[in-house]
DNA sequence: TACCATTTGTCCGTATGTATG
DNA sequence: CCATACATACGGACAAATGGT
């Protein structure tokens, strides 16, 4: 889980986890991966921190962010479908 | 149309465009704007943002609204009649 | 009278965006 | 990095008002 004793920053050690999951294919393309508060409950850690971890996987370009509904695995697709 | 990822709100935005057309002659005075399910339609904005959009058209002064009919270009006539 | 479609009004829950300390 | 607060946005559900059948 989350090392808060590590130099590595929490919200990279997070990143890294989600990473994974979409990696192993546990988080599948298309499908949402957890809210923020989901994260923050889950994880352990400020709603901050969860979101500057989804921030630095859609600079990666693993996920993309829809406000008011959630972020997903992938690209954004052009239309909404 | 509306952009997702500007600094300006959504409702902001829509307000401005319906704005315009107001201005324009588009939508002429003393007649109805689109109602809130045509502007979520046309707009892809959720029903609350186009409520807010057109409040704040109201706020502005510039369209008045009558409940279980719509809302018109003008401000409203102290006696229809 | 009773429906029925349309439109605005209100409330709720959930999620992301921004700002401050 | 945490905690809090508020703004913005989406989605659903239901109530109230209007006008027509």
């Amino acid at each position: 889980m989350i090392d808060h004793e590590s130099s590595t920053p929490v919200y990279r050690q997070l990143a890294d986890i989600l990473a994974a999951r979409i990696k192993s294919g546990a988080l599948a393309n298309g499908r949402p991966i957890p809210s923020e508060v989901q994260l923050q409950q889950e994880f352990g850690v400020a709603r901050g921190t969860a979101r500057k971890a989804v921030a630095a996987l859609r600079d990666a370009g693993l996920v993309h962010t829809v406000m008011g509904k959630g972020t997903y695995v992938g690209p954004a697709p052009k239309r909404p479908g």
